[in-house]
DNA sequence: TAGAGTGTTCGATGAATTGCGAACTGATTC
DNA sequence: GAATCAGTTCGCAATTCATCGAACACTCTA
């Protein structure tokens, strides 16, 4: 019967931008949005990324970043997939996505 | 005799995204930030900024922002003026500025 | 030169963050 | 149904960070 209780996100219009700024302080998670940046979207179960991080970890920093409404995440059987919210936030936050996916060579 | 220490400084070409989103993460740095966006360059000194915070913290937080290229200071008679650097900035990091000036309203 | 003003540094403290392993839930496969 | 896979949650240790008060250094003024 039951339902996995679905994730919980947050607007990005509702997210000040200390909160995302925050979020992507972190090589972590910059190094999981910038994964993602290369994937299309929902291709991509948490436990796919390339991070030197134990899967308890990676649970955290997914609440982070869908808290900072960066990214969503959705149940696909057994699996949780994730997309970057790359219009949501590029519209609210312009630019934001520009520097935070730059290579910086 | 004895001249002071001028502070060191960080090219923002030096610095990862990462530190410059650290620095801006942080309420109080955002808020310096935002109120020298609104000054003259070189017109506040340190103890100018109206921020919750008492003069260690907030010798803290300006050499947080001096290490992350986002801020020069420089000594003028007993006092330390601050100017932001709007332009190095916004060309390493085009859009940086509007975002951590938005209101957010 | 004594005092006031400005800012830095030090040491301590408390809070928040990051990380891990272990136990757990739900979904899939055998 | 049993084993397995994916991810969450809990409890804990280690680290980092923000903050404060006190002591210090330097500059200007009286």
């Amino acid at each position: 019967m039951g339902h996995r209780a679905s994730p919980q996100h947050s607007d990005p219009r509702d997210v000040p931008v200390e909160t995302v700024f925050a979020a992507l302080a972190d090589p972590v998670r910059l190094a999981i949005v910038r994964q993602l940046a290369g994937s299309e979207d929902w291709s991509r179960a948490c436990g796919s990324f390339d991070v030197p991080v134990g899967k308890a970890g990676l649970s955290h920093h997914f609440t982070v970043l869908r808290e900072a409404g960066l990214v969503e995440q959705r149940d696909e059987g057994a699996r949780r997939v994730n997309r970057l919210r790359r219009d949501e936030v590029e519209r609210h936050f312009p630019g934001l996505w520009r520097l935070a996916l730059a290579t910086g060579d």
